[in-house]
DNA sequence: CCCAAAAATGTAAACGTTTACATAACGGTT
DNA sequence: AACCGTTATGTAAACGTTTACATTTTTGGG
């Protein structure tokens, strides 16, 4: 907004230097009582906010952390923002974002937009690697990943139980009887697909059970994908006697496929998804799912990176993993 | 990110002096063709990004729009949002948000702390009144207002076409010969609820239909005061043939109450909502709805907003509305 | 009442840009 | 060859802060 009283207006009006006035401003203590009043309050008259350009510009700090959001978004990502903001705000921070980025880049140009701009990142760049992106950054920029693939353990990461909670789910598939149990996976470059397939198989060798290569439909996180995969399914001779969907929105493309296919779920067939999104209670029938506490992934996120930026050199790496809990609902036909 | 080359390492490694680097930076047409190159190289090998925080100083622009969002989330607004960041970058512009705002101090609070950091603001303040929010900012700050009640007509606004949208519903309904139609409301003091209401009142009236007042249900829009509504109808003797609820949500809850109570929709009692939201075609029967092309409120929003900058002055205040489109699925018995 | 230490305040440099103004280089006319 | 109008470049002030350092005021112990 198009500032207008600046320090020198309350210094002047105050009776004061500059120096008084951003010492007030900034809250140190060596200033006495009275006069600190004094300042604020002709602050408050003249409306007087300072100038941010010009803090960051000596102090080189700008009190702003910046997302960077893939390009699908959904109510899993909304929800993650409104996490990362409610923390950072209660720390006084401000929230750059940026979304919809097609390739390798794309995230390129925004990282180099936002340089400067902001004293941390969170990045959440499923389907890419994220290690090229993030080799543009300043030596030890702080960094927090969020559902990445990476490898190298370089930097703070967070992300979901997917394994733990697909070999959950399908162990308790399998506890309900269910031996020929089919998935439909997301994206082939998608790290949670990864490892929400990694997670299925577990379960199913563990369980002893076989896994053939035709129970394993390939699908891309969206509800056409498990619609399409759903449909190839009903019409087959032998179907398998339950699905477990990479997340829900695809479970729920399958719920429509198998509706319109004229089959019972979970009768004729069980149907389970991923990440308990809030329409999972609403199909029919209602979806068993892994939950996931999204707010509290973003939350979580931005914890770690403000702990980073307090100690930009002696920042302990760490990876930390989000717990699941099942959600046992009607399509599973336990209950 | 702590920036390290400035434009006097540039100038120097460069062999001119620092006006010619930002006029190169700044894409001024003032230098010889063999000179851009050279520094843009330079520049390009150093690493060099302009600081964002003297560049404000002296411009008194940051490149940077600010987004308020309401503390209830979902799939609109992120849809809003992305609309509104895709046209931002598209003109260079960041995203600065914040969200989850509880009541009117928290409003100002946040306000206030992005004076400075943004060029213009994108309020998205439905539940309150807006007015005093926007008496603190600067007198002609360029301000947009997306689905707020704003009835001065002081700066530029985009709505829903609510009134029309559910005019539009309603009608559907009574074509398809239903007489007692109900209505499930949103919150009280929420603009887009009244206006749907408001709808809902006009075509009945057209259609010389009486409004008896226990037709008219108060929800808030959430799924579970859809359902409560929903049940509080099932139960009735003289049940009506038709329900508007005033957004998908509700009528989602609506639905799982009539499902509940063994009732059979279309059959026994049609269902309609508003907002389409992707959610709406995956329930069992689909839901007929309003349909809103969310993310291009975002864009128009942004557009409006980035005009508006660029003159200051002789900006003309405007209203715009988004029309809407009917989408007629199963559960209002027309197909 | 004096003096040193502590507390409060002031002075001025520095941060990295942009830009008005001054200057220099360069053809092209006379 | 002197002059002019472009065109290209340089110089330096200004933007609004923070902060090291200097200076003044206050305090309290002798």
């Amino acid at each position: 907004m198009a500032a207008t009283a600046t320090i020198k207006h309350v210094a002047r009006e105050a009776g004061v230097s500059v120096a008084t006035v951003s010492r007030v401003m900034n809250e140190s203590s060596l200033v006495a009582e009275h006069t600190r009043l004094q300042v604020l309050q002709v602050a408050t008259r003249l409306g007087y906010v300072p100038h941010s350009g010009a803090r960051s510009l000596i102090t080189n700090r700008t009190s702003t952390i910046g997302v960077l959001l893939p390009d699908l978004y959904g109510e899993f990502y909304s929800e993650v923002i409104r996490g990362i903001d409610q923390t950072a705000r209660r720390h006084d921070y401000h929230v750059l974002v940026s979304s919809s980025h097609a390739d390798q880049h794309d995230i390129d140009t925004v990282l180099r937009s936002m340089r400067g701009r902001v004293d941390g990142l969170i990045l959440m760049v499923p389907d890419l690697q994220v290690a090229s992106a993030v080799a543009m950054l300043p030596e030890r920029f702080p960094l927090v990943l969020v559902n990445c693939a990476e490898e190298s353990r370089q930097h703070d990461a967070i992300t979901v139980a997917n394994f733990e909670g697909a070999d959950a789910m399908v162990r308790h598939l399998v506890d309900l009887g269910h031996t020929r149990i089919a998935m439909i996976t997301g994206g082939e470059r998608n790290f949670d697909a990864a490892e929400r397939l990694r997670g299925f198989r577990s379960a199913l060798e563990q369980a002893a059970l076989s896994m053939e290569g035709d129970l394993i439909l390939s699908g891309d996180f969206s509800e056409t994908s498990g619609f399409r995969a759903g449909a190839e399914l009903a019409q087959r001779a032998s179907r398998p006697t339950a699905v477990f969907a990479a997340n829900d929105a695809m479970a729920i493309g399958a719920l429509s496929a198998f509706r319109e296919a004229g089959l019972d779920v979970p009768r004729d067939i069980a149907v389970v998804g991923f990440d308990d999104i809030p329409m999972a209670r609403y199909v029919d029938p209602p979806l068993s799912s892994v939950h996931v506490d999204i707010s509290a992934l973003g939350e979580c996120a931005t914890i770690r990176l403000l702990e980073a930026m307090q100690q930009p050199a002696g920042h302990v790496v760490r990876r930390e993993i989000m717990p699941t809990t099942l959600v046992v609902r009607r399509s599973c036909g336990a209950l």
